[in-house]
DNA sequence: AATGAATGAGCTTTCATTCAT
DNA sequence: CATGAATGAAAGCTCATTCAT
């Protein structure tokens, strides 16, 4: 039987939630590769045979956990959006669904950044950014039908404004940047003029 | 006598730059802790003593090739830039330089987003950001006091200007987008769009 | 209270050879070691606090099989001989049984071959064989005194018929050859040849 | 650059020979599975790096170790052949150095013994023993053709001298008899006997 | 400068066994 | 009787680094 077919009891659910949690601090802390499993189980206090109980391998926990976050994140996003009443408040709001998410999971927020640069994690990475941009072009493209900003390459423009978003949590992460109010709204607002800029 | 300090003959240097480029193929193909100095040494076709004739440590390698990139893409903006008449004319050349550089070394680039992710590089990297910004920041400054952009937080439209290439360039990495001039163009534009669009 | 001395129900019973059966399959297709005890009592569907209820370890579940095997192919054995009227009848029933018994139950007997080549099972199947040695050298000591066949060493001869048996079944439960009547017939054929073969 | 490619030096060949010596014996007096990678690094003095630049893996070792043997036993067998005149001689001096091969290599014999127990090993063991019975077949088919015995299955035939050959040895390695030169004669004569035997 | 061999700490993983429920 | 969770020793294996030649 797969570990990942195992039934959990209540108990259970929480110790895999635990051990993912305080994985993704130590990888995300120092590196994926350099935290050892003997250091997440003894950070937790348990027998080394609990992870293999969790989790096929210490790989297999780092997709789970970045698998989790992007479902996160996902949900959050789609949840800020609905109440957007124009294209334009729309995107705004999913810009600063994300930036907020990622501020409050800066974790995860790194582990996804260490993942795209080892082979074995990177497809799943890539995956996730193409369903992120496509979800951003949605609105985007709307705004452009709607003749808010002029028309272009849609899916082009949400990747420079998640890049946009990507750099400032990742300077925030770093602690260059505070992601105070000011700070998101800066953001926002060079994404809103980069992209409707294109008009004139 | 420490590895640094060691006098190199002509074919020394060759043989150094060698195991850099390799390594530094490797690292940004498989991750750095995945590829191991035996692959490294294999890879060229020599004993593993050549490697540490060269170099100190796994890690003393990938530290040299990042400030090596770093020398590199600073000479090149900075050369860039020179010929610019007005601040925004610099900033364009800048973005421009930086975009350029990095599509011509993914690899390096990849090191980069790497070392960031990792405790005993990070520390380096952001220096590396840190100065970039700063250079960036100038010329934004100036240009906020030629009036030709709103006054604000030079520092952090640079930042979000070196997010826009950023991203991009990771997506070119990944194989997303392909860096035709018109995505570069798009590219300088948001950026500029963003930067300016704080007047009104 | 040690697990062996334990009175089972029906019930218990049961479990306890669906436990053996199941392992001896197991543990014939993929070798002792290789077979955890995780497996065993997933593939019938049961926890792990099963198999220690009813044996006390890996090894004694082994020990087990191996005994209640060996206690089987002694009594058919004994049976297939009583009929037989002259010494080299019985001879010749013993070996036809024997090598029935084999072909019926391939995994035990790959079980022996196995046990036989590790420390810790080695003196039990040595027993075995030299009480195997000693029933069928009776008979060939009763054909020599019959003078139906050349005095010599009885034990010797009947290794040497243990030997074609043995490797008989080896290649059927190979699938090197099929058991058929006309291969044991050559079998038996080829034994009493070399026995009687002795005396002229 | 795989372990298998890797061009050794005559000290290389040395260690590499040494491994397989010890290792060749443990596995033999213990089993393949409870003899540990460490327990032969250790029992020759060196590291346990050692062992995995001489080999893959602990399985790759065995292999090594089993072809090894196959192809020694071989050699031994054909020279041994030459000189016989005429068929049965020629079979006559096959079992006689397969036997004396095995009684001098107990250890690889009980290896080959284990190995066909085994699932990762068992294809291995099997290609050899078709060889082998192949070989002896082609000269009971000759004694066919020269009505030396009567026509039938010649590797059945091959395969029960095999099987005496192989049983006799396994007593002799369990310690149940001594191989003297009166046993061997014995167990040729009842081969011989067994397989002539036939004609009538 | 260079090589092949060696080192050995430390890694990921397995698994027989125990135990609270 | 039975289960899922936990234990932890020990296994196989890796790899940065060193060293004799």
């Amino acid at each position: 039987m797969a570990v990942v077919d195992r039934k959990l009891t209540q108990r259970g659910e929480e110790r895999r939630t635990q051990l993912m949690e305080f994985a993704a601090a130590r990888f995300a802390q120092k590196g994926f590769h350099p935290t050892s499993v003997a250091e997440i189980v003894e950070g937790i206090g348990v027998g080394k045979g609990v992870f293999y109980w969790y989790f096929d391998s210490k790989e297999a926990l780092l997709r789970a956990i970045l698998a989790d976050a992007q479902r996160d994140l996902r949900r959050r996003q789609r949840a800020a959006i609905t109440d957007g009443a124009t294209p334009m408040e729309r995107i705004e709001r999913g810009i600063r669904a994300s930036i907020q998410w990622s501020v409050n999971h800066t974790d995860h927020f790194r582990l996804v950044q260490f993942a795209a640069t080892d082979e074995q994690f990177r497809a799943g990475v890539l995956k996730g950014q193409q369903v992120a941009v496509r979800d951003a072009a949605v609105h985007i493209t709307e705004a452009m039908e709607a003749g808010e900003i002029a028309s272009g390459d849609a899916a082009l423009l949400a990747q420079f404004m998640i890049g946009v978003h990507t750099y400032l949590v990742l300077q925030v992460v770093q602690g260059q940047i505070e992601a105070t109010d000011a700070v998101i709204d800066a953001a926002v607002s060079f994404c809103l003029h980069g992209v409707t800029g294109q008009r004139s």
